[in-house]
DNA sequence: ACTAGCCCCTGGGAGC
DNA sequence: TGCTCCCAGGGGCTAG
């Protein structure tokens, strides 16, 4: 599932592919991953735009496009934003580079943006959890679902008394609260899992009980475990891909996550998963005590 | 205003 | 082999 170092990667990988083409028409097959506007709105008004720059806020890819519109996305568990070339066949999309082999993902497409270069950037999502959304420009940016975000914890501005006042008052579980993107945005069910389980804190200890140097600790493994995720583009442990298509080398620096039962790389222990809420908390509970 | 929990969705894996 | 059931989970929404 794509959190902050996924969406960075694809970001990034987009920029070098895409700034300064123009959309020449729109394919799609599953309406209900367009929220806004309505269908033929959203057809006729993104034609003809150019993208200009591409940036990530929280989990989502903001594309701006000429005309002051901007298109965002949100790739949920399973969405990829992929760069390559489809035809339609049987109403599904299949790739026609040569020599490419015909991926899984590719029969998720849902929805394809032909560009000026013969290029297309396409949205696969096999749960059809993504959303797409556009729109003018301060219409977007001001959407309430952008506006509530917390900080970004890879910004330089994110310091440690940044950290401090966004836990203060949060009586949840740290782990609830790294995930909840209200208060630091772009840490999801897996990045959480590892940098609890590098700070030494058990993932149901409750946020505003944690003393200094226990949040000084997590907030120096915020920085580090998400800097080299970016680094190493991600971590593909489900699905996740960058726009080629290719996969992310975080995975095997997993210490904790989906390792239910496998030893601890630190104490030996076993590694436990919990459920907490509709997610699970992976952890060692004998390096992360209650 | 808060929070806990359901829901969306579909493939993969376990169990029989 | 093939069926059923459970699981993965971001975030929007609703009920309490």
């Amino acid at each position: 599932m794509p959190e902050l170092p996924e969406v960075e990667t694809v970001v990034n990988d987009l920029k070098n592919k895409i700034i300064g083409r123009k959309i020449k028409s729109v394919w799609f097959d599953a309406s209900k991953l367009i929220k806004r506007p309505k269908l033929a709105v959203f057809v006729k008004e993104i034609r003809g735009l150019k993208i200009g720059n591409i940036k990530r806020r929280a989990k989502n890819i903001l594309i701006y496009l000429s005309s002051d519109k901007i298109l965002l996305v949100h790739q949920k568990m399973t969405g990829h934003l992929l760069y390559g070339k489809w035809l339609i066949r049987n109403k599904k999309p299949i790739s026609s580079l040569p020599g490419v082999m015909r991926e899984k993902v590719n029969d998720y497409i849902h929805l394809i943006f032909y560009l000026d270069n013969g290029w297309q950037i396409a949205l696969s999502d096999l749960r059809k959890f993504a959303k797409v959304v556009f729109g003018p420009k301060d219409e977007i940016e001001s959407l309430e679902e952008l506006k509530k975000l917390g900080p970004e914890p890879l910004e330089r501005n994110f310091d440690f008394k940044k950290f401090q006042q966004a836990l203060k008052d949060k009586k949840g579980k740290i782990k609830q609260v790294l995930m909840d993107q209200t208060v630091i945005s772009g840490i999801g069910n897996i990045y959480s899992d590892e940098i609890l389980w590098l700070a030494k804190i058990h993932p149901f200890r409750p946020a505003n009980q944690l003393k200094d140097p226990e949040m000084k600790k997590i907030f120096h493994f915020i920085k580090a475990v998400l800097k080299k995720a970016v680094k190493l583009r991600g971590t593909s442990v489900s699905d996740f891909r960058d726009p080629e298509g290719k996969s992310g080398h975080y995975a095997n620096q997993l210490y904790v996550y989906q390792r239910e039962g496998e030893k601890c790389p630190r104490c030996q222990g076993a590694i436990k998963r919990l459920k907490m809420g509709s997610r699970s908390a992976h952890f060692c509970p004998n390096c992360q005590k209650l």
